[in-house]
DNA sequence: GGCATATTCAACCATCCGGTTGACCAACGT
DNA sequence: ACGTTGGTCAACCGGATGGTTGAATATGCC
């Protein structure tokens, strides 16, 4: 859990990883169910979430023999307020929002076809 | 300008341009200026340029032999708004990211040495 | 024209990144 | 105890990234 700009924005930086954040923004969800949509092997979405908890946006947490991964969004705060302050974005637009997720969610699909 | 969240994450992911996108938020700078600061070459000065330039994050403009750079903080809009529906944060802290800025800029020139 | 200044281009290098595969370890069911 | 399921590790591969240097281009000055 490094947490710096770098490390948050450069976890960012991959559609995969922002597709999984979104996921995880539904619900809790164990490794091999994040992996289930992508067409990546286990083992790549497996480093996916390592980038994403060093960054401090997801915890993982044992249960049993299947990890949960949990979305940490607090990780994003200082990256926000880095990005925030070059301009006075008005307040989250949700429907923008719902727009940005869909895509989001068919890129990363896609990106896995 | 691609302009992507792809682009403009990973534009936002290395120290240097990040400290680049401060210098250029107090003023436009010629690139020789913007350069100068860092202890790495003017052609790597220069690519970093192009990179954020083509996330869409400045605007490059030739006036004379020098070429201007000017901060173009409507880039971040989207990257701002995805990442502000993950959790609602608090409106923009000036003191927080005045710290922020002069953390950043030191990181920056000392990543650069 | 000829030189200096401002910036990019091109080739190259080492390292990082996202992906793969196969072996490995842990925990559950029977 | 044994096989199955869940997940990571390790080695490898090709392509991107950040840096370098030296040549090339464009503009301004005398």
């Amino acid at each position: 859990m490094a947490q710096t700009l770098d490390t948050v924005f450069s976890a960012l930086a991959d559609p995969t990883r922002r597709a999984i954040l979104a996921m995880l923004l539904e619900d809790d969800m164990a490794v091999t169910d994040v992996a289930e949509p992508f067409q990546i092997s286990l083992a790549a979405v497996s480093k996916h979430l390592s980038i994403l908890a060093e960054a401090g946006l997801i915890l993982r947490e044992r249960r049993g023999r299947v990890i949960w991964c949990k979305l940490e969004p607090d990780a994003m705060r200082s990256a926000s307020v880095w990005m925030q302050s070059f301009g006075q974005f008005e307040p989250v637009d949700l429907d923008a929002f719902e727009r940005f997720l869909e895509d989001e969610l068919s890129e990363g699909e896609d990106a896995a076809t």
